[in-house]
Order: C-alpha cells, then structure tokens, then sequence
DNA sequence: CTCCTGTCCTGCCGGC
DNA sequence: TGCCGGCAGGACAGGA
C-alpha cells in the first residue's frame, strides 16, 4: 500500500535513472486507471525532458522541459519497473503506461488493481493544482511545529487514527504507519482528536516522524504489491509492532495478553485498526 | 461547512 | 479440487 514511505522509496529508486533523459513517446493503455489522460496524450509530452523527480504526499511528480509536470499515485498495488535499453522485457499482464526514452531506456507502470492515477498538469503553480491545493503539511515540514499539530487536530470532531489519515492536515500517512505511529506514541486511536492534550499531540508527531523515516530507510512495507524499482521488496512489514497482528501478543506491554489476546483490531472509517487497549491507554498499564 | 458511507478494482484466502 | 464470498486499501463523490 504506497503511503509516504513507499512513494519515497520508489522516487529515490527511480529518479536517478530517469532525471535527464529525453521522453520519445509515452503510451497509455487501453484499460484506463482511475484518473488517467486520453490515450493520444503522448503526443504533449514527446521531445520533452524529465528535469525533475519530486513527492508530495503519496503522489510522485515528474517535471518535465515543456513546462508540463505528471502527476502519479500509485493506488494500492501500483509498481514502475525501469528496464535500461540493453536488458530485454517483456510486457505483463497490468501494466498501463510506459515511458519510452530517447536512449532506449524505458519506464513502465503496472497497477493490477487500477486505483492509480496521472494527472498531467501544468509546471506553474503546480503546488496550487488538484490533487495538492487542499493538501496539507508534508510531516516533515518544519512549519509543522507540535503546537500547529495540536491545533489542526482541535478542530477535527472525528477520532484521532481517522484525523491522521486526513491528507488535508498532514499528507502522506495512511493505514499502516498510522496505527503504528499510535502505538509509538501510546495514544488510542479511538480517542477524539479534539481532545489530545499539547504533550500527547508532539509525541504523536515525534511519533509519526520516526515511524515514516524508519519505514523509508527499510525500503517501504511490502504487503502484496510494493516494490522498490529494482524489484526488490521492502522490509518494514517485519518490523510493524500492531498492524495486521491481531492476537498477537503486544510487544509493549505483557499485562493484557490474558485477558484481551494481545493487539486487537475494530473497524473505523471502513477500515482496521490495529492496537493494544492496554498499551495504548497508558491509565490502564502497569508499565 | 463537517462528517460519514459507498464506490472503484483485482488478487488472495478461507470455507464449503 | 473448484467455486464463491469477503476483504484489503486511498481518494473522492454524494448524502446527511
């Protein structure tokens, strides 16, 4: 599931091999993704050269010479795979662009489950365009200082695992690393957001930081569909201390795991939560 | 406005 | 063995 780590890691993979080159012509499949442009669409952007390779939020942004910039997000199980112009490659099943380069290089997006988007727009003001006008602080911003942290979620009447996955606020966490970010910080995600306390907010944030930098230096979380762009899976899954561990024993506390079966996982917003009550409810634990 | 729910899509896994 | 239902997840539309 690209979040932020994931995005990271596949334009720290990517962009080396692709800023500078010269796009010959871009193909779009037939099967179209959630937002993608018409399949003529290469014709804008032939001749145009890849001067910058950049993240924001879960979407990577490629900008190019003709003043255009591409925006992707990968979905839930989108990949690119880079295949120089002397290896050979042959096509699979799900991949629906490609980017053709001028030195043979080649750049290929395959996405089984389609929820990826391309979003060309133009390079001015690009920070202005959708999806990004209502995006809020990238978690590394300096300007996201623990007391605007503490005020964004003031304002928020929905739990705090929920304001975590609002991109309006702070871009780039989704399911995973939220709830491991809650664990890290001991808080409950069931708790109103609106009712954190200044000291709980920054040890969130401390909390949210260290999990994404962690998850990023592991190379992303690989579940089912994540790959680096040599292909290669990340690690961070065999790091997670809550998600998708139901049952499992807490690896913060041992004070709950009669009683309750260890980490637990309920539903919010249509998706799973995964924490342990105790550990994550520091009135209740003995450590 | 804010908040919540359903939808998009395919592959995988468990149950029968 | 094979089929089928349910689930996973990010963004967004539309309803309350």
């Amino acid at each position: 599931m690209p979040e932020l780590p994931e995005v990271e890691t596949v334009l720290r993979g990517l962009a080396p091999h692709i800023v500078g080159q010269e796009i010959r012509d871009f193909t779009i499949g037939p099967l179209s993704l959630r937002k993608s442009p018409p399949a003529n669409f290469g014709k804008n952007v032939r001749k145009s050269r890849i001067i910058e390779a950049t993240r924001r939020g879960k979407y990577l942004v490629v900008h190019l010479s003709n003043d255009k910039s591409l925006i992707h997000h990968l979905g839930m199980s989108g990949s690119f795979r880079f295949i120089s112009a002397d290896f050979s490659d042959e096509p699979r099943k799900h991949d629906h662009l490609a980017y053709h380069f001028s030195s043979g290089d080649r750049l290929i997006y395959n996405d089984p489950r389609r929820f990826g988007m391309l979003i060309p727009v133009p390079t001015q003001n690009w920070q202005d365009a959708e999806p990004f006008r209502t995006m809020g602080y990238e978690p590394f911003d300096e300007a996201l200082t623990p007391q605007t942290f503490h005020g964004l979620l003031k304002t928020k009447n929905i739990a705090i695992k929920l304001a975590l996955l609002d991109q309006a606020l702070v871009c780039g966490i989704g399911n995973i690393y939220a709830c491991e970010a809650l664990f890290m910080a001991r808080i409950s995600p069931l708790m109103p957001a609106k009712e954190m306390a200044r000291t709980q907010a920054e040890a969130l944030l401390s909390a949210v930081r260290s999990v994404l930098n962690d998850a990023i230096d592991s190379g992303g979380s690989s579940l089912r569909d994540h790959k680096q762009v040599n292909g290669e899976l990340g690690y961070f899954q065999h790091k997670f201390a809550v998600y998708d561990r139901a049952g499992q024993p807490c690896p913060g506390c041992t004070c709950d795991r009669d009683e309750t079966g260890g980490i637990r996982v309920v539903r919010q917003g249509g998706r799973s939560t995964f924490f342990c009550p105790v550990f994550q409810n520091v009135s209740q634990c003995s450590r």
